[in-house]
DNA sequence: TTAAAAAAAGATAAAAAACTCTTTTTATTT
DNA sequence: AAATAAAAAGAGTTTTTTATCTTTTTTTAA
């Protein structure tokens, strides 16, 4: 569904929202622990989600990454826009280039349902909500 | 969602079905051709799916790929499963290796709904309902 | 003002996926 | 039996994705 880069990304993203509570400030070494990925991968995937504003970082000593309140309004969809595109929005499940209602593929209108809840599922979950969740020690982001 | 191999796979599977009625065959430069996929590429698609017996084939003259009545009782979920395995059905969306109602990744609740939409449509419908739909005109395997 | 700590940037490498080309095997038709 | 047509098999190549390593820049703190 989404590339292992996306994947890191959401798990990256709630991570640091979750660890750079009150000015705190978290380490990519941090990060990759605490989600289980390569370090200098995920290094250039924060990097990315930086350029494009969905979180902030700080160099040097005391520096890492961190959330202001905006970032914390961010979606799972605006994670996956930023390193995936929009391809899971408008892409055909089999491929079609033009897959449209009027150029439907066989599978175009029973794939429609399941797009659109998909689609709220990643519009609707905030970052923020997700904070939350894993606040309750229910939820993981990797498998210790 | 599906591999580029796994989208070609369903696309020749139903254009197979379609094309090699009546003790008719079809020939990889058709399929090809009414797919709008790479021929060699697809060819090797096919022979898996031969070996796993999801569609039937002759070699020599008047040779071609073809369906019977079991390989036309076969869903997407057959053929998906032939060509990407089973990680649609098991793998967690944020990749979590162990993903369970008791370890749970914070989405795991909300997308368990959509994944049980998504299997049952890829679970209910044949080829051969697709053989009808495609035999309405209405619906496209490739943009002309 | 220098040393250290951290992200940013750049460059390279490894692995996987997508695609192509060539040869072999099998079956058919003349 | 020979020629031919088609899939099967094998062996690449290219592109994309994933991952690593090195250098540079920025910031802080001693």
């Amino acid at each position: 569904m989404f590339s292992k880069s996306c994947e890191y990304a959401i798990k990256a993203m709630l991570f640091v929202a979750q660890k750079s509570k009150d000015e705190n400030r978290i380490g990519v070494k941090e990060i990759a622990n605490g989600i289980d990925a390569p370090e200098h991968f995920i290094a250039k995937i924060l990097q990315d989600l930086g350029k494009k504003k969905l979180v902030n970082s700080m160099k040097g000593p005391n520096g890492g990454f961190y959330m202001d309140s905006e970032n914390l309004k961010s979606s799972i969809s605006d994670i996956v826009k930023a390193i995936d595109g929009d391809s899971i929005y408008k892409d055909c499940v089999i491929g079609l280039k033009d897959c449209s209602e009027k150029n439907p593929c066989p599978v175009h209108f029973e794939y429609k349902e399941i797009k659109k809840k998909l689609i709220a599922m990643l519009e609707d979950n905030t970052i923020a909500d997700f904070n939350e969740k894993l606040d309750t020690g229910k939820f993981f982001l990797k498998n210790r």
